[in-house]
DNA sequence: CTGTTAGCGCGTTCAG
DNA sequence: CTGAACGCGCTAACAG
């Protein structure tokens, strides 16, 4: 049915292992007969067995991708980097898609099935429990995280501290000292630093400035448009709204740029709004944000692992930290 | 290292024969020896290897999705139908990312990479050779194409000549003649019929209306934001400019409100606009637009595959048609 | 430089 | 109901 090595071997006249060696290019094999073999492989049509030399070697040249989402801007920008990285190098990508949160049943998600069937992992910023983490380690792959740093496996993210302040601060130079915050889900399972983080930094800001928050500005937006939106309603319903707000990323910005549409605000006339992530559909909302690199991010994990698949142990804990860059656009003004 | 069947069948006391069949739920175990080396396998964490299995079956519980994008909206939302799809019967997801056009080289894509790989495959609307497409048939492997029908394959899709015809009528009936049609580059490779056929479906609509469209309506936005601005400014530039846009996607409707809004043109009072997808933010944008049913694409691709690996011939050569719906928002009016 | 031999871990006959 | 033995296709170690 398939074309096997042995076939190549055959009708070179030759013995598989030579075959395996010419075709690998491997030394020991004289120009001639790797010449003579290359071409009738490529005559016969013939495609090694994955599975079987995976099975010899122990390798798959395939790497997990986990991720929570596909269709969500940061994740699918990161994905197609890290995919276009390592196919770049031979290598496949298996994709796991985890739901996060409640969505998720317990132990949905087995580390274990990773096992014997990919090289290295990657992890984007899944919000993983103490179980799922520990048998991830129990793979001893190398593993990378983007978006998040989990001790003793590499990672690629921001600083999202810095994020939520550069943002705060943005406002609060503005003129701004009723500044609501947007963020996530406070009921995450833990190991989702990105939204508590960017909270932080919103908090810290405010602290500098010696401002003290309502905590009725503290709103969760679930990172989703739909939550932006309500989110921003909520805010609106208030006795007395804020005059900015602090989304934690652009999809919740813009869900909280209709809502004040809707409302008959004015941006930034009545509310200043800025977000995180400068989505390609920012420009378009002309949608303040902090921008950060995520095509950077996927290619760096993918070239991270990358280094470990080839034996590289310099990177073996590194953390990366990329920069990210306050974009300035129309969705920011001074308060009225 | 890793835990084989052979550990699991020694420390079971049975041969790995009986763990095989016990494990896989198969007859002929007597339910006290299956309890007892479930009960064990589970004890020493016992994962098959699927390299082994994949060898000594034939079988990779793996499907390709070969896609030229990841993160557009279209792509994005399928794939992820797609791999919950297969992961909920078990099946894991290979992503082949496939850049389309000529940014790519000639066979980039060999689908000879596949063989041994998977065991079925789904193509998300790319541009595809007739070699590349020959060299797919020739893995027979049970394929499906989404977004676009090849002969001898299944596939799901929407009429997009429907499509074009529906958004164009839309217009028509609003009272437009001056309509023009943004869509995809015209030298893309065959195969790719969406844009083809949307297009198609504009000037039936045209056609029937009695309108004879001018040739410089007829633009090209390469299925992206910016393409979709810079269309629009050339046609803002026309002596006569359009009352009316019809976008074959979201996207390039988005970056051609983005250009009218620069232009300070108001929308729909000098210009209505169209789009194609129903894409998330479109209700942001009050785009008026053809919703097609994206998941649903996915999720029946998927199912048909697996009705193919389920050996079910029933569908071998379905070619399945969803729905599409106008969706009407603020985008579009009567012309001035 | 090349061939021989032995597994990699599992599924699957065929005997018992 | 269970076990022994073979083979899937390839790589690796060792001879020659």
């Amino acid at each position: 049915m398939n074309i096997t090595i042995e076939d190549v071997a055959r009708t070179a006249g030759v013995s598989t292992a030579t075959v395996s060696r010419a075709l690998r290019g491997l030394p020991h094999v004289s120009a001639a007969t790797r010449a003579s073999i290359t071409r009738i492989a490529l005559d016969l049509g013939y495609v090694p067995s994955k599975s079987a030399s995976n099975l010899a070697t122990g390798r798959t040249r395939t790497v997990g991708v986990v991720t929570p989402h596909i269709a969500k801007w940061f994740f699918a920008q990161a994905i197609e980097a890290v995919e276009q990285e390592l196919r770049a190098e031979g290598y496949d990508v298996l994709l796991m898609v985890l739901p996060p949160g409640p969505g998720r049943q317990p132990g949905a998600f087995d580390p274990e099935g990773l096992r014997q069937r990919v090289d290295a992992v990657c992890v984007l910023t899944v919000p993983l429990t103490g179980t799922e983490l520990d048998g991830l380690r129990g793979l001893s792959l190398p593993i990378v995280f983007v978006g998040g740093a989990v001790s003793g496996a590499m990672s690629v993210r921001i600083d999202d501290v810095e994020v939520g302040r550069t943002a705060c601060e943005h406002l609060i130079t503005l003129g701004h000292r009723r500044i609501a915050h947007i963020g996530g889900d406070p009921c995450e399972p833990l190991n989702f630093t990105a939204p508590v983080d960017r909270r932080a930094g919103w908090l810290s800001a405010l602290r500098v400035a010696g401002i003290h928050p309502d905590p009725r500005t503290d709103v969760v937006g679930y990172f989703t448009v739909e939550g932006g939106r309500a989110a921003m309603q909520a805010l609106l319903a208030l006795p007395e709204p804020p005059t900015a707000v602090f989304a934690g990323s652009d999809e919740m910005a813009f869900g909280a740029l209709d809502a004040l549409r809707d409302a008959g605000r004015s941006v930034p006339g009545d509310v200043s709004v800025i977000g995180v992530d400068d989505h390609d559909l920012a420009a378009l909302f002309d949608l303040t944000t902090v921008a950060q690199p995520v095509e950077d991010q996927g290619r760096s994990a993918a070239d991270l692992l990358l280094a470990a698949l080839r034996g590289d142990p310099t990177h073996a804990q590194e953390h990366k930290l990329l920069p990210v860059a306050l974009v300035v656009r129309g969705s920011t003004g001074p308060p009225a």
